[in-house]
DNA sequence: TTGAAAGCGCTACCAC
DNA sequence: GTGGTAGCGCTTTCAA
């Protein structure tokens, strides 16, 4: 069969001497010069279509794949963006991740991930890592971000944008935020207009997390459902099902017992169910939550949780764009921020009876 | 105060031309050769401690960071390692790209993770980009790797690792696999040894993870235990919690009601947990589960859920340190195949009443 | 103890 | 339509 001429064109036909062929390989091989085989890599230059066949033919006999490093080099563009989280373990920033890399794969942008595992050290160090690789871009996200982090990446030139939590106050920096006061507010009211108070709300440990931005939205929620905030009701525990579970013990061992519960995300909130069940209680029928993250967990557990959907893929993307917006369409203009609206998820823990 | 001096030094002092010094920039404010920073950099030469002196004060007062695609482009070596796997939101690869983060980490390197999203040609992209991008390693984690994918790094001479699932037949090439068949044979086995049969397994779909692996895992477990295995009470269903809800109330419904039920992922077993108790059965006094990967929902729900755990986080250390071996140990020996144990973590949906 | 200079592989400016 | 060649910023001979 004449599958020849084909399969050969394929075939390494350099002798294998372990380093892999150069650009003035193929040019030698072509009969041509570099500068012409890297125009008709590149198209920035009218090539003969003969000159272009015998030298894509000669690519191919090579198996030739131009050095990104050299490249690089010359160009001062890597097509690499940086994303750099807290955790990649943690729920939220696997989604940022793919949200981000949606976005910029279709482009020819690789998203490379960095973790630092919340350490401001090791923060640093990546900071440094990324800036001497030159990348193009880096998302920083999750982080209450510092002018220092900003300052490293301004001197090495490299476009960044900040996304994630709410910072106390944002800086001159693209940011991307997700509106979690008002995701907070939404289900405090959804939850006070279903079951009234009182109301108690399990924040999450400060530092760890975006802990007092979402107590504020709870408490602006109260002010607008028109209800006093009982500050025996307001406790700050841990992100996690034992932060809940151990809350909502205590609080039902305690002078008041809340009608409502809304926790500052749903591994609280689940854990807070737990407790409510194990007293014989019933959710949402004696005591109705809310959580925040919207966690699959959430979906599995036996009283399915009413949860804030915060959809962190659109945050990546978002952070993608307006990245994209300087390092390759330009931009340069002052900083932007957007934010990203929540949703309420409405499940069974926020849904009397009658309602199903 | 005196604070001046140090300070001082680590001012910018060069003129801001948008431009990050060089190391020849170093050089001409040190007044001396580039050979000679370079060499106070790298230490592999000695050079006298005046000189360094003057050196390091310039590196510093200009801010100089060495390029590191400049470095790459000499010797040939990032730095960088390159994890590839399937999907970034799966539960445990986040957990994988930690553990070789944290054994990459300290010898200098850096970890970028890439996300083919299940999809082969983004595969195959990946490994081109990454190649050309000229990592010193790669570690393809949860794929079925193929000859294919081992030329393309070959030719490129880069090192690899595979990892995650087991293959039907592993390659000539370095391999951690996770002990998956004695997995499921000790979950088997446990269930059994407590329960009796029947004895049902709910296996993942094919091509959508290691579902046949897990089976045969499962029907070893039953010859240990010297049981036949009904074919009615295997079925192979999505790896999801409706699709384990699925299951059960079929089963629930059919000839042959089970006494136990493995599952081939923990989402499986606690959607079929959730249907048992839907029909008024109580787990595990009327039938017990067992899930694999220990998610952390399997400790949230009603009835906590034994399950297998397979330390994902030490399956991405040893892919890291086999890659070390090769790259920076030179270490060039025949391929290797390391093994990783599993535990069953035992909870109260295997658990009978008496024993708690 | 120090320097000059040759590249690493590529792009782009100039020339023809 | 095509080619020569000067760098990009660094490391590393070779020479002093």
């Amino acid at each position: 069969m004449a599958t020849g001429d084909q399969a050969r064109g394929a075939v390494d036909e350099q002798p294998e001497d372990g380093r892999r062929p150069t650009i003035s390989d193929v040019a030698a091989h072509a009969g041509v010069s570099v500068t012409t085989v890297s125009h008709v890599l590149s198209g920035r230059r009218p090539v003969s279509p003969s000159t272009q066949a015998k030298v894509r033919r000669s690519i191919d006999a090579l198996a030739f794949r131009p050095n990104e490093i050299a490249r690089s080099m010359r160009s001062q563009r890597t097509h690499t963006v940086a994303i750099v989280i807290p955790n990649i373990a943690h729920v939220v920033y696997p989604v940022v991740a793919r949200g981000v890399n949606d976005e910029l794969r279709p482009l020819g942008y690789q998203t490379a991930i960095y973790d630092t595992d919340g350490d401001p050290r090791i923060k640093a160090e990546v900071l440094q890592a990324v800036t001497a690789r030159r990348v193009d871009g880096v998302i920083m996200f999750g982080f209450d971000m510092t002018s220092a982090d900003a300052a490293v990446l301004e001197e090495a030139d490299v476009a960044f944008v900040n996304g994630g939590l709410n910072a106390a106050t944002d800086g001159p920096w693209d940011c991307v935020r997700s509106n979690q006061p008002a995701g907070m507010q939404d289900a405090t009211r959804h939850l006070v207009g279903r079951f009234g108070g009182p109301v108690a709300f399990l924040g999450g440990m400060p530092g760890d997390g975006p802990a007092d931005i979402r107590e504020s939205g709870f408490r602006s929620g109260m002010a607008a459902a028109g209800l006093e905030v009982d500050e025996r009701l307001v406790r700050r525990v841990p992100y996690s099902w034992e932060g809940g579970r151990h809350a909502v013990a205590e609080l039902l061992a305690g002078p008041v017992v809340p009608r409502s519960v809304v926790c500052a995300n749903d591994l609280i909130a689940i854990g807070g169910m737990a407790a409510a069940r194990d007293r014989g209680l019933d959710v949402p029928g004696d005591m109705a939550f809310t959580g925040y993250d919207n966690i699959e967990a959430g979906t599995m557990v036996a009283t399915t949780l009413t949860s804030v959907e915060s959809y962190p893929n659109e945050q990546g993307r978002a952070c993608a764009r307006l990245l994209l917006d300087r390092i390759s369409r330009g931009y340069s203009g002052p900083a932007r921020h957007v934010g990203i609206d929540t949703d309420l998820i409405v499940r069974r823990s926020s849904t009397p009876r009658d309602d199903v």
